[in-house]
DNA sequence: GTCTATAATCTGATAGAC
DNA sequence: GTCTATCAGATTATAGAC
């Protein structure tokens, strides 16, 4: 490693045996469950034994880091995509609708990751100081989609996260592959923009 | 057993041992984690070797079972006394509040508790019949008394209870401990009986 | 960089003595 | 009813050969 350069053919290399092992790690996470993660399958399906994972990741929890980095990557994309793909509707109340339609939809597609990005599920796991600044990041940008549609103060933000974070558990716990309460989106939003109405002034309203 | 009459000192003092065991899984399970009930360390906690828990429950999935019914019974007298103690406010924004505020203590109060009763995220763990018949009354109970405020609908008892889970989940994951989302109760429960309204007749308002 | 071998430890559960 | 002994398996992780 010392002395050579970053960007070696053997570095690419090993980065891309990396991505494939985060990639069987999805794989074998959405069939046994986000804590059945165990070395042997991951090995097993990536081809290797299951000691040879430990050349590309020195603990499980390392691999559990990199799938909450990819995560949340992956949800910034998908709000941005969502975004440009609502921006005929440029009401307030059709963006409102298309962002959080986007996001119940990007965590009900995949539950597994919705309990690692957004739920405190599996013990002794804690994100990476980098990990965790990208998801902040994400949240903040989340956030400051929200507040051109009238979100502006913590609070007002707060309730809004609680509602779609609400309606997307009990749509996965109770209705999986349903649309039991993602039907119930848009009533939820009016809601949550009538009520935004009373809590801020008018002028707020504008974008 | 055969012959001797179910309420034998012996019947007793067995059952003692077992609500003695249910217990100190509790603890456990508070101390280490939903998934991390170990027969071993439970054991140790109640003084016998874990090979001897087997006389009292055929498996540990027995003693989650045993959790989640007192769990959910422990659930039907909170709401209950809530609603007894809040019975001075007859108004039905009161009345509301109370119940969801009491509703969000409860599961804040204990988030293993939340976690077992309200989330499926123990593996293989799949509640008996007769745990999810109480489970399913208490429910039952649960969306009676909020249907004497206004919420008739199934759809609206959905937005209800997302609504309600939603605040829960955000406090216990974001802020275990604190109050930045419990105090946005009574702003939830205004936004949504302001809904209600809008969107069954002026009738059902009436208790 | 991948392998074999293995350490060290944990798990839930059972059989049978007392 | 509690014990000892043990099964049969899992787990993460390391050492060292090739």
């Amino acid at each position: 490693m010392s002395g050579k350069p970053n960007s070696d053919r053997r570095t690419v290399r090993r980065q891309e045996t990396q991505r494939e092992i985060v990639q069987a790690s999805w794989e074998v996470v959405r069939e046994h469950g986000l804590a059945g993660l165990s070395m042997r399958d991951l090995g097993e399906r990536v081809g290797m034994r299951a000691q040879s994972i430990y050349s590309y990741f020195a603990s499980k929890n390392e691999i559990y880091d990199a799938m909450f980095l990819e995560g949340y990557e992956a949800f910034a994309v998908w709000i941005a995509n969502a975004a440009d793909d609502d921006r005929a509707a440029d009401d307030p109340t059709g963006v409102a609708r298309a962002v959080a339609r986007a996001f119940v939809e990007f965590c009900t597609s995949d539950h597994v990751r919705y309990q690692l990005l957004f739920q405190r599920t599996i013990p002794d796991f804690t994100p990476s100081a980098e990990s965790y600044a990208v998801a902040l990041q994400v949240y903040e940008e989340f956030s400051a989609r929200l507040s051109t549609i009238g979100v502006h103060d913590q609070a007002t933000l707060d309730l809004w996260t609680a509602v779609l974070t609400g309606v997307t558990d009990q749509q996965i716990s109770n209705d999986p592959g349903g649309d039991r309460w993602k039907q119930l989106i848009d009533r939820a939003v009016d809601m949550l923009l009538a009520d935004a109405r009373t809590h801020t002034t008018t002028e707020s309203e504008k974008v």
